[in-house]
Parts: structure tokens; sequence; C-alpha cells
DNA sequence: TTACTTAGTGTAAAAAATACACACTATATT
DNA sequence: AATATAGTGTGTATTTTTTACACTAAGTAA
């Protein structure tokens, strides 16, 4: 985050690039900046690690104050330091990434001062971002790109109850590519980690599919066997 | 690194785990503290990072001061940062993992004063560490085994020319379990980054293994494509 | 009732992973 | 010169995993 210079010889500061799923895209939040250096540019949303705050608790509080949620799934994944990447100062920066579902419509709340709004925007048409945080945004995708493969994050992206294909979707858009439905369901359901629902989809206009949601106890008793998509 | 607090609000610093292997064991470089707090434990090196520094040109210094190499192979791979993790004081570290090859033995040199000494220590068998070293350590471990799977560091901590032996027995350190030797070879070779060389080990007493080299070209025309082992 | 749209399913072929044991070769020893 | 020693180097059969591929079933809308 990059809003507040305090007079220091450097800031350490938390940025978060929050992916959300609303079933069609995948988009990322942004804010767009009301503080010169980049006024009026989009910017990843950040801010500065709190004298007493741990890492983690500093980016939950940036995504809380962002969308009035607690408890998004997050991970920090890489610190950006170049003394030249912020114009005033040395900046050292932390970036998170944070998966949630969207849909639920209230997730958005008013915002701080550094920024005019904040907007989901879909990571397909990116605009041009301040600082160095298309390189931050790009080693997010590329480690969630990563580690969808080998841990069970994509259900994050989801609601709790969910359809194969609306999984499948999830996967074909992180990953950046096309899989085929056969084989994806026959991977995913061998790894014992779903619970079939006796539920179906409703308000859709031709055949249901079934629901499923994703069984945290059966992946605790897999006692860190990877899945390996 | 620990050992200065300027009176600033929060310090950053990076700590780094070199792995070292001398052709039998698996080691890491600690040093042993000369000033409170844990004086007389043994740490990570690390030290603060420059205010015109890069992250990496940091570690590299770090590195450098250490062992009077350049080029080491390093890697950044987590940030720590409790506000309890300093008896003295906030700092927020990022820990690199790093790869060398034992057995030069000029690579130790004079350390700076807040140290005693340097010593490699084997894995297997490591002090109590200060601060929340052993914390950090663990991930870079965790770090490298997963790393090693996919990417070729595993020749960081071999001489130019080794054999397949030698590489597996790096392998089966790292990854904490015995691999089959015929199942290794195939494998290793089938990814075609290794150069056979005409050359055969000297100086042992017994059939002499045939030499190999890690093919820098080869694997740049893999193009990202994963090993995977 | 028909048209439309997505759900849901199986099999054969190819590729990759695994398990497994012995003869070869260079040196050191007597 | 013969022998002991210690690590090198190799192949195959079996199992498992991955891939490619297309049609019927079910529900809704007209």
């Amino acid at each position: 985050m990059e809003q507040i210079l305090p007079h220091l010889d450097s800031v350490f500061s938390i940025d978060c690039v929050l992916f959300g799923f609303d079933g069609k895209e995948l988009k990322i939040l942004l804010i767009e900046r009301n503080e010169e250096p980049f006024k009026d540019w989009w910017a990843l949303p950040g801010n500065i690690v709190g004298p007493d705050e741990s890492l983690d608790q500093s980016a939950s509080r940036i995504l809380y104050e962002l969308t009035g949620l607690r408890g998004i799934y997050m991970e920090q994944y890489y610190a950006f330091g170049d003394p030249g990447r912020h114009p005033q100062g040395r900046v050292i920066t932390l970036a998170y990434y944070a998966l949630i579902r969207l849909g639920g419509d209230k997730e958005l709340r008013p915002i701080s001062t550094y920024a005019k709004r904040a907007n989901w925007l879909p990571i397909t048409d990116l605009p041009k971002l301040a600082f160095d945080h298309q390189k931050i945004y790009d080693k997010g995708l590329e480690k969630i790109k990563r580690r969808i493969k080998h841990q069970p994050i994509a259900f994050e992206l989801l609601p709790e109850k969910f359809t194969l294909t609306q999984l499948q979707h999830v996967y074909e858009l992180v990953l950046g590519k096309k899989l085929d439905k056969r084989n994806f369901r026959k991977k995913i359901v061998s790894f014992g980690v779903l619970k079939e629902l006796d539920e179906k989809q409703k308000g859709v206009s031709y055949r249901a599919a079934t629901l499923y949601r994703f069984d945290k106890r059966k992946y605790a008793k897999l006692f860190g066997k990877e899945i390996s998509f």
C-alpha cells in the first residue's frame, strides 16, 4: 500500500490480489487511487503493516476494510522491494493473494480515503496498474495456478454448494485452458474430498446438476497427501 | 538478522538458510551469536536490508560476506513478522534459501562482529536456534523439498561434473527418502537436461562412474516445461 | 410434443510409475 | 596372480495413471 509515507527510512506494507469468482469470470478487486502518486490510476489494495499486527493479521484487516468480510482465504506469496518501486521513497511490500466467491453482492463497503472507489475487474481485461502492481499481480496469478493443482483452493472461489461443472469452470479459468469433462470428473472425484449432496441445482432452465460440497474432514484425513492435477 | 536495532518503528531484515552439500551430508551454515539477545546461541545468518539495495542484492551481500562467493543460487521464500518474534522490537524478516556445493574448503571467510564464528552443521543434528529460526529453517527445507521436484536446483549442490549416484544422493537427502537406482536414472536421464561426458570419476578404489554435467542449453529449450519427480 | 440445453457416463489405448536382481569393472589385498 | 571388495550399470514385466473421445438422459420452454 502506497498512500502514506511517513518520514522513515523504509516503509513496510502489504498488497493484496483479491480474486473473486462470480460464476462466470475471474475478477480482481482494484481501487482507483485518489492521491498522488498515480492519482486516478488503478492499484491493488494495500496498507501499511501496523506496529502490533502480525503480517497475516494485517492482510486480514486490509481485506476486511475492503469487503467487510472476515475469514477470507489468503496467503502471502512474495515480497517486492526494489529501491525504485515507489517514486517517493523506499517501500517494501509483501504480496498476498486472497480468494473469495462473489455474488452475495454486499461484499463491497465504503473504503478509505486514498481511494475513490473499488471495483471488480475481470482479469482478462485489466487496466494499467500503478507502481509495480502489474508485476505483483502476474506473480500472484502464477502462484494460484500452481497452487490450485495441489491444494484445495478452488473451493474458496465457489459457494458452499456447487456443481462439478462450476468447479471445472474455476479450474479452467485459473489454469487458462480447457479441460475434458469426463476426465476432470473422474479425477476430482477420485481425490475423495467431495461430498455428493441429495440436492440439485435450482432455477435453471435445463436439467439440474447435482450439488457437491468440499468435505474438510475427508481432506484432513489425507494428511498432507497431495492432490495433483 | 537481528543484531542491530536502530530506534525505528520496525526493522526489515533478511535471513538466509544456506544449504551445503559435501558429498556426504546436507548441512546448513549457522553462526554463533556474540551479542544479546541470544548471545552464544546458533542462528541463521542475516542482516538488515540497506537503503539502496534490492532484496535479492541484500541477500547476495549477506552470502558474500559469509562465504566470499558471488553468484550463489538463492531464492526468497517467506516473510516472518510476528510482533513478538524479536524480544527487542519489531523485526520483519524475509527468508531466503541458498544452495552451494561444499568441498572447495576456502568458502568460509572472517565474519562480522555480531558472530563469534560460523559453522556448517548437518541438518540431521541441529542445535536449538535463536529467535524463530527453527521455524524459518523448517519452512526453508519444506520449500526446497518441493522445489527440487520441479526445478533443476539439485545441481547447485554438486560440483560441475558429477555422477548419477551423487545426484541421486542429493535427491535422497533433500527428499528424506531412498530412491530406486534404476528408476531414478531412467527418469533423470529422460528429462534430457544431462550431458554425459567422456570422463570418468578418478581416485576411487572401485569401478569409476561416468561423469555428467547439467546442460543449461537443453534445459532452456524445455522452456518452462516442468520436470516432475 | 418437440426443441433445446446441459448433465452424466465408459472404454480402449498410450504413457508413466513401480518393483525387482545380477553381471561388470576397477582397485586393493594377500 | 588370484581373490575380495565396493560401487557401476543395465532390462523387463506389472500396475497405475493419463488421455482421447461421443452419446443418452433429464429437465425446461415453447
